[in-house]
DNA sequence: GGGAACTTGGAACGCATAGTCCAAGATACT
DNA sequence: AGTATCTTGGACTATGCGTTCCAAGTTCCC
């Protein structure tokens, strides 16, 4: 019947999200991705489309493998108020590990691609949305256990907590100095416990 | 001697700076370039140097103009949670303002350019820390003032602000959600207001 | 082993890009 | 008025881009 696929394409996309991560969309040219992948570019466009679609797909699994086990850290039985300070201190520390300041592929996304791209523009509305109400379900365990202080809104706290991330995300690639995220993270959570 | 220019040198440079920030690095061509500031190639490059020289200069400019009078906002005489209060609504309004989605010219060009360009780089760390103190200094007459929480470390404070801000920028551009960023808003001032 | 079905590498295409260059035009001083 | 000096528009160059295409190669079924 037919020949089979020569290449892993688990394996390319990964590098693919790889390389979008680190040069951003317009950064990468083709050429850059033929190299890396290490595939030709009619396989290139043949198993991914063209490059938007690539960077639409790189963008999704980046989602999956790097936010949703952040997520899912939220719904860890026992304290929310941990399990808050492990993602921030997760975040904080995202400049250590990746010195090469590649930052977060979804803000990069964002910045670099709208207005523009609609499609791309929907997809990083939909991560934010995803991980507002993730942190929605764990502020307001929080507020029935007595971590949180259940005096404040918690879809705020949520949106309060989505945003300082994303500003994480900006600080630590602009300014690439990890006391400030640690200090950050401090006050924030001041911010959110209980004041007992 | 000789002719002199046939055009407002400071006009072009801001409706430069309008275009990278609407449309990016990237994303804005020398074409377009000639076509908005309405000169022609050989007097943009006489005049500013080449792409990247512009870019830096809009950058330069943008933080003069736009960034600028909100650090003095800081240092209004009165009430300094009032004087933050009014710097983040500003930012929460700046998607109303400006619905477009053109975000903030510094946080586009950190995302886009860094790493990479590390000029780029440095100016936005620089206009980073100009924040940072600025915010320092009002965070410590705020404290003596009996308005903020004198029991938290004042950088750790402004730091806390710098980061919040830059996430609202980036919530903004991505969301685009107004009620989203009031919110925020709402729960940041509670986490610096001294409790009384 | 023959041949259909599919993948692959690489050449080729058209286009947009950043940057250069120069003749023509405008100005201000002598 | 003449001329030296600077600006300007637009043609031009070279390069890199995303995308297409096709011949050659590979695999599996009969």
């Amino acid at each position: 019947m037919a020949d089979i696929k020569h290449f892993d394409e688990a394996q390319a996309l990964r590098r693919a999200m790889d390389l979008f991560w680190r040069r951003g969309y317009d950064g990468t040219s083709l050429q850059d991705l033929v190299d890396e992948l290490g595939i030709s570019r009619s396989s290139l466009y043949s198993t991914f489309g063209d490059k938007d679609e690539l960077f639409r797909a790189a963008l999704e699994h980046y989602c999956r493998v790097e936010a949703g086990p952040r997520h899912e850290l939220l719904q860890r039985p026992g304290s929310v108020l941990d399990a808050i300070r492990d993602l921030l201190a997760d975040i904080a520390a995202a400049p250590t590990i990746h010195p090469d300041r590649r930052g977060c592929l979804v803000v990069n996304a964002a910045m670099e691609r709208v207005p523009g791209d609609p499609e791309t523009a929907a997809a990083v509305a939909a991560q934010l949305g995803r991980f507002e109400s993730a942190l929605l379900d764990a502020v307001r365990r929080g507020q029935r256990d007595g971590e949180l202080d259940p005096g404040q809104d918690a879809r705020s706290v949520a949106r309060f907590v989505v945003t300082l991330v994303q500003g994480m995300r900006v600080v630590g690639k602009a300014a690439a100095d990890p006391a400030m995220l640690e200090d950050v993270v401090g006050v924030a959570l001041g911010a959110i416990r209980r004041v007992s």
